[in-house]
DNA sequence: CGCTAATCTAGAACAAGTTACAGACTTGAT
DNA sequence: ATCAAGTCTGTAACTTGTTCTAGATTAGCG
């Protein structure tokens, strides 16, 4: 982590004051309240900016779209959740199994709250390329989460793709299961399923 | 496919008179059409309903919604992809390597008018439940087309499995290169990687 | 402190999806 | 051919994301 930002994950073009600091806060929080009552459609701009006691204009310097917003709300629940995966860590035997449990335990915490996972999830997959930063940023917060639970120090680019293999496999299990068209059981044995390949591309044993 | 209706796809409710499927056909060309242009923002209802010469009343009678309109447009495409694939199979010695070449094959097809493309699966992916029976019909489909690559009349529960994990990789790689997150060669190896699950789960030629 | 640039507020205005409605046209049955 | 029911048209209104503007506030600086 460089020193120019205090969480990894922001540009930190210009640091923001305290009280923008503040601002910046309150938005999110409100995002995510409105979008846990709602989802999606419940966000509204005007209500986030009203609920977090800033203007609309100011709610659109700070995230210049709602997509951005949602985006942002979703680094944020990803960066909590990821903290405390690491004071718990799967205890699986192999990595296919651990990254299974891993992803198990964030849907479920995703199922305490459907309507602010549909709401983070929609915006995710309907960004477009203007979002394209900060969505690389959610993928590469779950990407960390995903080799943490792998336990793989340095993956092989076979690895990787699994990896890649696995993230969208989640995106998409997600969304079906956001739109009812898949169970929860459905989902588990998806995520399941994708797994398996991470046995596939393990290195063996003895190599380098 | 029943005879309840002439393309083993709408509910067929009430039949259409022959200028109602003249309209419906009048707006899915117009939507597609829009869509190659300018991609999902430059399908805009009340263009769509100019371009289709019917009142914007009318065009909401077909379609309730824009992404429902989206979501028919991608089924109709599929249909054709569907038949167009069917005349010339993939070549490819064991199934894994066939569902990969037919993959990439609707994948270069979609490169063609990635604008197209991107109207047609964002707003797949963004669909709620409203549109889950059009959404369902569209993922029959694509199942479909992958089960005859592998050739797999009587697919075992695991291999829908693998199926359902490779529909979902699909429709997730395709969103990432859309939104110029991946490249394309990026999503020819995630498609190789997932398409690996099949021989995972091949049955055993010695089985029943 | 006093100045200047940046930021914030309140509110209007605009764009595109969606809904509503009155009147004209089609369809199907008699 | 005529009538009733259902469709279609044209248009206006409503909603919510987004942009714009003028005036107040704040932050950094000499």
């Amino acid at each position: 982590m460089t020193a120019e930002n205090r969480a990894d994950h922001r540009p930190a073009s210009p640091p923001l004051t305290e009280r923008q600091e503040a601002r910046r806060r309150r938005i999110l929080n409100a995002s995510a309240q409105l979008a846990a009552r709602g989802g999606f459609d419940a966000v509204q701009m005007r209500e986030v900016a009203e609920a977090a006691g800033v203007a609309l204009g100011t709610l659109y310097r700070y995230f210049p779209s709602k997509i951005h917003l949602l985006v942002a709300t979703m680094q944020d629940q990803l960066q909590h959740m990821h903290t405390t995966l690491r004071k718990r860590p799967p205890a699986g035997a192999d990595p296919a199994e651990r990254v299974a449990e891993t992803l198990m335990r964030a849907f479920r915490a995703l199922q305490r709250e459907p309507q602010l996972a549909d709401a983070m999830v929609r915006a995710l997959t309907f960004a477009d390329r203007s979002v394209s930063p900060e969505v690389d940023t959610v993928s590469r917060l779950t990407t960390a989460i995903i080799l943490d639970a792998m336990g793989a120090e340095n993956p092989t680019p076979s690895q990787l793709s699994a990896v890649r293999v696995i993230e969208h496999t989640w995106h998409s299990a997600l969304i079906t299961w956001l739109s009812g068209r898949a169970s929860i059981a459905q989902v588990k044995i998806d995520i399941e399923t994708v797994c398996r390949l991470i046995d596939l591309t393990a290195p063996r044993p003895g190599a380098a």
